[in-house]
DNA sequence: CCGGTAATAATTATCGATAATCGAAAAAAG
DNA sequence: CTTTTTTCGATTATCGATAATTATTACCGG
């Protein structure tokens, strides 16, 4: 029985609460971080900001001008096409990667899948959204890559820009019928089968954010 | 005529002379980074040597254990190898990415493929390595997708650490060979033959990796 | 009223001091 | 002599003050 006393600087902190008010939306893209009140609000120094902002901007999550601040990134069309290009690179090679994985991940599928089918009655945009990203990361997760797996997840930002932009108009049935397909390929074992379908799914999705502004 | 004077902070400042350090192995895998030597080597106070910190933190390229500080990342091997492997999906789906810029691909791997030949002829594996990374790059780069790009470069250190374990005896001769038909793949637009080609080379240099350690 | 300049306010960037923590060394106990 | 406990030194983490820079506001002249 190890030390259960969990220690957490004041910078990982001020990381966190910034990172979760992005994807809450309580910190807007192109809101302005003002260092000395972040460091008031949250009762510490400017230090441990500066520190967080340091990683966030390293992340990409934040945009950085000297002695202007900080700005949270707004992803334009282009960049956002981009993330979404690198996340389909990262899982097509994950499907080729896979070893021994093939059923621990097919069980994982299909309960995301299930969570998708409920958001989808629910009309839950959200909740769609949330099981939605846990399906593709489970089929990153399961070529047991760590450096796949933390590069498709520090594109999270980008795809939450799409998440609340589409949500309005996001044709929630449409989206999760294109999943049970790729389910089944993985089922088979059938890498082939799936990155096929795995490409028509970004290629559908791609279509979404052709209607972007 | 806009302004011309160029301005960096300290903290970048200090960023830029840490990757250097690494890069040129004066600061090696394991090697402890202290704060207040780095600051008062560089003429600088501790906090933007940590800023620089949490920034190299962020990329991967530094462990840091709260209270204890530091230490420039060692990669094992089954980092290293993941590391390519994220390379060659990106590298591949850049490759069913490029719209219009084939021809000057081309010349860009042309152009490396020949500062490779000459490395080859000086047995001078730096050079070689160098050369290598360019023309890797230039294949990314060619989709003109950024975000791809820059998680391609931010693999950087891990290539590194391949590129000096293995430099005594990596065979460049044999490895320089795996290029011109991939080049020659480009220039005929044959974007399966280019795929193929590419996956023959990332696994030829698996087998190097393995024989790490 | 408009444009240019100067002053000011807000915020960032860095400094240097102090507090907190860990690891190493020394001392104590068995 | 070995193990455990205590102390100390080195280094990290944060604080709060000061310096530096930009953007905004105020003022003046045409």
């Amino acid at each position: 029985m190890k030390k259960t006393v969990v220690r957490q600087s004041l910078k990982d902190q001020v990381k966190s609460i910034l990172i979760d008010r992005m994807i809450d939306g309580d910190l807007a893209p192109g809101d302005r971080i003002k260092e000395l009140q972040v460091a008031k609000e949250l009762g510490t120094s400017q230090a441990p900001v500066r520190e967080a902002i340091r990683c966030l901007e390293t992340l990409g999550y934040v945009e950085h001008i000297p002695h202007v601040g900080a700005m949270v990134k707004t992803f334009n069309k282009s960049e956002i096409e981009e993330a979404y290009q690198v996340r389909e690179a990262l899982e097509l090679h994950s499907t080729a990667l896979i070893g021994e994985l093939w059923d621990e991940l097919v069980e994982e599928l299909d309960e995301q899948l299930a969570l998708m089918k409920a958001a989808t009655k629910e009309n839950n945009a959200r909740k769609f959204t949330q099981a939605d990203n846990q399906f593709h990361r489970a089929i990153v997760a399961s070529c047991e890559n760590d450096t796949m797996l933390s590069m498709w997840e520090s594109l999270k930002m980008q795809v939450q820009v799409i998440a609340t932009l589409v949500k309005a108009s996001m044709p929630l049935d449409k989206i999760y019928l294109l999943h049970p397909p790729i389910v089944d390929a993985f089922r088979s074992k059938s890498r082939e089968r799936a990155s096929l379908l795995l490409k028509g799914h970004y290629k559908i999705l791609s279509g979404y954010w052709a209607n972007l502004k």
